[in-house]
DNA sequence: GCCGTTTTCGGCCCGACTGTTTTCAGTCG
């Protein structure tokens, strides 16, 4: 349904000036739309929940209500016989707007990609009017980068490319602070480019633009100005915006940059509303200009009335009322968490052996209590699952390691397989003996998994259920869950859901995990680690429960192992005895 | 087309950069 108003938002953005409220009217409502926890069908029980949803108004909810009864909507219909539909992609290309299409389709019948390709390589737009040289060199830039940007960056390398970009603009003389904002400050799964805000006095601006463009790993200067200035990277292709700004604008630019753009649109609107005008120069009194506060975020916040906002929290999803009531959850963090709970060894697939995993960890996680050892069970056999047999040895290793550290630092874990019926991979009076069985599904990734993973919390021995949605970000989509009936049954039966803190799982996912601890169901972040340098992963985890609203009392693992054990022997009395 | 501390009409975030033209429209974030 969004992607639906999102196209008639464009046909309208066409169409001409006269609609550009429409467009705004569509786009709004195809973002709060996106944002939905729950299929829309659960909303259009009548049109007056539906019109609740911001942004949907009596027109709109008609149009959701007749697409579900119809499968289509009369009045798009109509809108596509005005627009040719291989138009409305080249509108969200880099340098063509509505515009150029219009004027392009107008003068020389250009309908799609191929046409417009074809008509610049012709040559025939140097004719037309408006159409110099830069700008049809723009437009194949433009039409070629869509194809190669169409990769996003895993958080976990922009995170890394950030550092580096920060550390170099912060070396360039004359810049006094610099840090990382947009997406990636937010802690999106995936982030598209780099942005950084740095403070200088204005005399520097233009030098410190200078020596940013001019840098070594720049490929290509795309826009510089005397305030900002966008690259590309070498190699990566990233495109990173820098922008420079004076110490008294710093938070408000800062905030900005940081966005979400729906954040700060609705953030400006409820400025605006109380008599302010907030831009990323600051926050000024609407009525005599005079600037209020920007030198940091906090003090606009304060201005405000309101509690910060964590970036990870600004996307628009209610936080700026909650903030305004002042409760706004205390998000976890990463100094929280006691212990990891699903990490590989060389038992199975992991390249680092208990002992030195035991020896890292006394020395690089000091602050961890607990760390489950959770290996392969043997139906895995890419992952080189262990036979009960070598998970008794395994057991009597870990005791061993143990008695020589002098505290039970490393539990006895198994990462099970849930079979294809939904059965466990490994017999009960063997899973019995560990202190944590995570269950996973490892096959059959394109059906409808929601009965297997519901089997797997209803068995006693199950304590949580590892990356629940099985995808793999850019190389797998995640299986087909009914999410709704998951988190209950995960709620009912005491199982917890991990947030799987590998970079290219994030799984589940922060609106998943949001439905989750809403739900009541406990949630456990793991870096399923398969290597030391692994353990990393966990600040993802952490980033993922974050953007989900999570306090350190929906993650089990900010406890201590008492209470860990509290949880499991919960969910045993509850669980009806096994034959 | 939506919405209400501007409340059923009248406004909808707001500023920077680019290219082309020479005062501004288009586009972007």
């Amino acid at each position: 349904m969004a992607g639906i108003f999102h196209q008639i938002a464009a046909c309208y953005r066409y169409l001409g000036a006269r609609q550009r409220f429409r467009v705004i009217a569509y786009d709004n409502a195809a973002r709060t739309l996106n944002g939905l926890k729950n299929d829309i069908s659960t909303y259009a029980a009548d049109v007056k929940t539906l019109d609740k949803l911001h942004g949907v108004g009596e027109s709109i909810a008609g149009k959701i209500m007749e697409y579900l009864r119809t499968g289509k909507i009369a009045a798009f219909e109509q809108l596509k016989e005005r627009v040719p539909p291989g138009l409305l992609p080249l509108m969200d290309i880099n340098g063509i707007g509505p515009a150029t299409v219009k004027t392009l389709h107008r003068k020389l019948g250009i309908s799609n990609r191929e046409e417009m390709i074809a008509a610049i390589e012709s040559g025939r737009l140097e004719r037309l009017k408006g159409f110099g040289p830069r700008k049809i060199g723009n437009m194949r830039k433009g039409l070629r980068l869509a194809e190669e940007l169409h990769g996003r960056m895993l958080l976990w390398d922009a995170l890394r490319a950030g550092d580096e970009m920060q550390r170099n603009v912060l070396s360039i003389a004359g810049v006094k602070k610099a840090e990382l904002a947009g997406s990636l400050r937010r802690r999106k799964e995936t982030i598209g480019d780099l942005d950084i805000v740095a403070a200088a006095d204005k005399k520097d601006w233009k030098k410190i633009i200078g020596q940013f463009t001019s840098g070594g790993g720049v490929e290509r200067v795309l826009a510089a100005g005397g305030t900002r200035a966008s690259v590309l990277l070498k190699g990566s292709n990233t495109q990173v915006d820098l922008r420079i700004v004076g110490d008294r604008e710093y938070g408000s630019a800062l905030m900005y940059y940081t966005g979400s753009r729906e954040h700060t649109i609705s953030l400006r609107t409820w400025a605006k509303g109380h008599g302010w005008k907030l831009n990323e120069y600051g926050v000024f009194d609407a009525a005599s200009g005079e600037w209020l506060a920007g030198r940091t975020e906090e003090e606009i916040y304060r201005l405000f009335g309101m509690d910060f906002i964590a970036p990870e929290l600004r996307e628009d999803r209610g936080e700026i009322e909650i903030a305004l009531k002042g409760s706004l959850p205390g998000l976890v963090e990463v100094a929280d968490i006691r212990g990891d709970m699903h990490v590989h060894s060389t038992w199975s697939d992991g390249t680092a052996d208990i002992v030195e995993i035991a020896e890292y960890l006394q020395k690089d996680r000091p602050q961890y209590d607990y760390l489950v050892i959770t290996d392969h069970s043997p139906g895995q056999r890419i992952g080189r699952g262990l036979t009960p047999e070598e998970f008794r040895r395994q057991f009597r290793e870990i005791d061993t390691i143990n008695a020589r550290l002098g505290r039970p630092l490393l539990k006895k874990g198994v990462e099970v397989d849930i079979l294809e019926d939904g059965t466990l991979d490994l017999p009960d009076h063997l899973l019995q003996q560990f202190d944590w069985v995570v269950a996973s599904v490892h096959s059959h990734f394109t059906r409808d998994n929601t009965d297997r993973l519901i089997k797997a919390c209803e068995h006693p021995l199950v304590c949580c259920i590892g990356h629940p949605g099985g995808r793999l970000i850019g190389r797998r989509q995640p299986y087909p869950v009914d999410w709704e009936k998951l988190i209950d049954r995960a709620a009912k039966s005491g199982t917890a859901l991990e947030i799987n803190a590998q970079p290219d799982r994030l799984d589940i996912p922060d609106t998943t995990a949001m439905a989750a601890a809403a739900g009541g169901v406990m949630l456990v972040i793991g870096t399923d680690a398969h290597a030391l340098n692994q353990f990393d992963f966990l600040s993802m985890g952490v980033s993922v429960a974050r953007r989900a609203w999570c306090t350190k009392e929906n993650v089990l693992n900010t406890r201590e192992w008492t209470e860990v054990e509290k949880f499991q022997s919960v969910k045993k009395d509850r669980a009806p005895r096994q034959t």
